[in-house]
DNA sequence: CATACGTTTACGTGAAACACGTAAATAGTT
DNA sequence: AACTATTTACGTGTTTCACGTAAACGTATG
C-alpha cells in the first residue's frame, strides 16, 4: 500500500485526482491541500510516500514552491503533474528536485505506472518528454544570451577585474599575487564595490557578478 | 497483426529475438538479417512495419548504416536495441533517426510497448533513456563537470536549511539566533557543505545554492 | 544485538576575510 | 585650479574559515 498527498490548488482537480486514484487498490490517498500552507502543516503531521503536485497554469512561481517543499522533505518524492508540458517548465521541474513528471498526454495508467516507479526509487518521465529534451538538447548548438545593462558601469575596471578573480574562487592573497597589489588594496577594491553597490555581504556580491555575467555559476 | 524484420549480427542474439518475440501473439518475424547487404536485399522484397535493429558492441560505426536505411527506407521506423546505452551512443541513434532505443535494462515488456508505441506512429525511449538525456542537457547549461543535479540530495535537511538562510546574506551569528544554535555550529555545517561537496570557497558554495534553487539570484 | 555510519550539536586554535576609517598619489573633468 | 574618482595601502577590531576533536542521537546493516 503507497500513501499519497495530493496538491491541487483547483477544488476541482483535486478531487477529480483523489477518486481517479482511490480507484487503484494499491494506492490510499492520506491527504490534500489546496495551498502550501495547509500542506506542509499537513505533511508535518503524517508522512507519505509520494506527492502528487498539480501544476497551475502560471507554474514558473509554483515551481519555487517546489524547491520549499524539497528543503522541507527532502526525501519525498514528488510527482509534478502539468498541463504545461513546455520544455521550460520540465527543465525547471526537474532542476526543482521533482522526481517524475506526467505531461498533458498522460493517462491514468501513465500515473499508475508513474508512482510505482518512483515508490522503487526510481525516477519517471514520460516518453513525449524525452523527445522535447532531445530537441532542445540537439538544437542547443546556438544559444545567444540577453546582456543585461546595469549597474555594472558603475564599477571601474580595476573593480571589475578583482570581482572577476574573486569569483573564480581565487583569495584575496591570490589575488594580489596576480595583480601584483598587496592584500590589502584587494580588499579595499573589495570594500569599495560593496559601498559603491549597496551590498550587505559576500554573499550579495556572488549574485551581483552572477547578474551581470562577470562570473559564471 | 505486426510486421517485423530482425536484425542482429550475431546469430545467437538473432534467434533469440526471434523467439522471444515470435512468443508474442500480435507480433510476426517476417524476415531477419545478419549483414547490411542482405537486410537491404530482404527489405526491397519484404516490407515491415518495424525494423529491430540490435547494435553490437562496436556501435559507432553501424549507427552510420542506420542513415543508410534511413535513406533507403525512410518511412519504416528503427527501434534500436543496445546493449551499450551510453549518452553518446544514444544521442548518435537520435539523430540517425532511430525512432526508439532500448538500453541495457529494458525487458521483454518493454519491447512490446515500444513496438505497440512506434507502430502507432509515436517515438519509444525508455525511462533510463530519459534520465541519462536530462542529465546530460542540463549538464550542457552548466559548467562542464558539474554534478549539482544529483547532489543536492547529499545534503540533510538542515544543511540545506543553514545554506538556504546563508544564501540570504544572514551572518553565521543571525543564522545561530533564528535557530537558536551556537554560531560555532552554524559554522560546522557549513563546514560540513564544503567538505561533502567539495568546494574550494564560499564562492563556490553560493554558486552551488543558486544552481540548486535553494536559494535565489 | 552490536556495530557502523550519518546527523546535529559544540568547542579550540590559528589564519583569512570583512567592516570601517584614514590617506596619499594619480588621472580625468569642469 | 578645484573637484571627483581611482588605485594604492595601512590600522584595528570583528567575523568567518579551516581543520581537528567530540559527544549524543538515530538508523541501517550485519
Amino acid at each position: 500500500m503507497i500513501d499519497l498527498a495530493i496538491y491541487n490548488d483547483h477544488q476541482l482537480g483535486l478531487e477529480a485526482m483523489t477518486k481517479l486514484i482511490s480507484q487503484i487498490s494499491e494506492f490510499r490517498v492520506v491527504l490534500t491541500a489546496r495551498n502550501m500552507e495547509a500542506l506542509l502543516q499537513s505533511l508535518k503531521a503524517r508522512k507519505v510516500h509520494i506527492l502528487i503536485y498539480s501544476l497551475p497554469d502560471d507554474s514558473p512561481k509554483n515551481l519555487n514552491l517546489i524547491s520549499q517543499l524539497k528543503i522541507a522533505f527532502p526525501r519525498m518524492p514528488i510527482l509534478i503533474v502539468s498541463q504545461n508540458d513546455g520544455e521550460e517548465i520540465i527543465l525547471k521541474a526537474v532542476k526543482s528536485g521533482a522526481k517524475g513528471f506526467l505531461g498533458r498526454d498522460s493517462n491514468a495508467h501513465d500515473l499508475k505506472e508513474a508512482i510505482l516507479t518512483m515508490r522503487n526509487g526510481y525516477e519517471y518521465f514520460g516518453n513525449s518528454i524525452t523527445r522535447i529534451v532531445l530537441n532542445r538538447y540537439i538544437n542547443s548548438l546556438d544559444t545567444p544570451d540577453d546582456k543585461s545593462v546595469s549597474q555594472i558601469n558603475q564599477l571601474s575596471a580595476r573593480q571589475i577585474e578583482i570581482l572577476r578573480l574573486w569569483g573564480k574562487s581565487f583569495s584575496n592573497q591570490e589575488i594580489a599575487n596576480q595583480l601584483f597589489i598587496s592584500v590589502r588594496t584587494v580588499e579595499t577594491h573589495k570594500n569599495h564595490i560593496m559601498q559603491k553597490l549597496n551590498l550587505k555581504s559576500t554573499v550579495d556580491m556572488v549574485k551581483f557578478a552572477i547578474k551581470n555575467n562577470i562570473i559564471e555559476i
